[in-house]
DNA sequence: GCTTGATTACACAGGTCGGTGTAACTAAAC
DNA sequence: GTTTAGTTACACCGACCTGTGTAATCAAGC
């Protein structure tokens, strides 16, 4: 059947806002840009939300959506993390960390948008953490913690340089620091050719990637 | 001696535009304000910039300013770039890297202010890789991308969690992945044995960071 | 029918922005 | 003293911004 279930106003304001805020920044985007675009007038766009700030927030919160845990080896999910990476970085609407570039554009005065960065950079690191200790890896506090950088990294060269490429480095480097742990890694993902992804049975993809 | 030097308006509208864009933002600042601040009149500084996308482009290429290189053993070097890089994180006016900021701000279209990260953020890589070099080691090339990795990364974390520790879970990935690569490292970054460094003076290798 | 709530168009307020035009002023150089 | 180059104050433009007020319209539920 799969009806239509057609999105509320308040997901399609939010669903617009979202891609253009992403893709052309925040201050550059204004509330009329957004109406028009869905095709609705301003003051409805106000009667779901009191301010830009508000959609702001909504739209920081939206991208911090939590996905389901896969069931792959968690090793395997760690690396896996880069190869989504890559795939992201080359595709059309990459343009780095939503969470970043609201603070780097709206500064770090801004408690409730830093909040939110804060919060989402922690699950990651929170993330990575619980695959190590599954793997028993001795200091998996400190290793998780490296691992978001390589992510971060990876993340900032990209934005700058459009360079899909870096998540391949960062993967490379990740698999020095896991092993340097002890941590047993198989054949995945060796460079040259990217294998074709690895689809495993309905769940849906792995970690806190939403930058 | 030692004359005041007094410096140009040309430098003084920059000194003030660099302080107020970085801290700021590029978007949230007005010449009106630049200018207020510097206690000078609108059309003075549109005498020295003819418009605001000029005053940003050399407020960039101002802050990509080559260092001169140091003559410590290269090894230290490049782990001495993380104890920079968490004296800075400590400092007080730190807001992530200058150039990340911009893009993420201003948008990849710009193509003017890209094309300054890019050659920026290259500069880390081939000064890392330069080093490498020295250091006999294999893939210098891929290890320098991976650092530059590390150093975003922890920029970019700092940025958001304002935790100036990131560039000492930077420096233990970079001892690692060093480490792996064949590179001796004493325990503060320095090689336990000073071997013989072929010192290239004057060699105006650079070590950027402006972040 | 009627009521209710959402949505509409549209004008408008109050502000900021980048940028220009102009005429007067200042200070050093000749 | 005169020229010249830089600077000043200040008004102003057109564009855009967030946000509001208002009265008309539309659709569904009763």
């Amino acid at each position: 059947m799969s009806l239509p279930e057609k999105p509320t106003m308040n997901e399609r304001i939010l669903e617009t806002a979202d891609r253009l805020f992403y893709l052309r920044g925040i201050r550059a985007v204004g509330v009329d840009t957004i109406a028009a675009e869905i095709g609705i007038s301003k003051r409805t766009l106000y009667n779901h939300f009191p301010s830009k700030d508000a959609l702001i927030s909504a739209y920081l919160a939206r991208r911090f959506k939590q996905v389901p845990a896969s069931d792959k080896p968690p090793a395997e999910q760690i690396l896996g993390t880069f190869d989504s990476l890559e795939r992201r970085f080359s595709s059309k609407g990459f343009r780095g960390c939503p969470f970043v570039n609201a603070v780097a554009e709206l500064g770090a005065e801004d408690l409730a948008v830093r909040k939110i960065a804060i919060a989402f950079k922690e699950s990651r690191r929170v993330w990575f953490r619980d695959l190590l200790k599954q793997l028993k890896v001795a200091n998996a506090e400190d290793l998780a913690t490296q691992l978001t950088l390589l992510v971060d990294g990876s993340i900032a060269q990209d934005l700058v340089r459009n360079d899909p490429s870096m998540a391949r480095a960062a993967k490379a480097a990740a698999r020095v620091l896991l092993a340097n742990a002890g941590v047993e890694i198989g054949e995945q993902g060796v460079p040259k050719k990217p294998r074709p992804i690895a689809r495993k049975r309905g769940s849906a993809s792995v970690a806190p990637q939403n930058d």
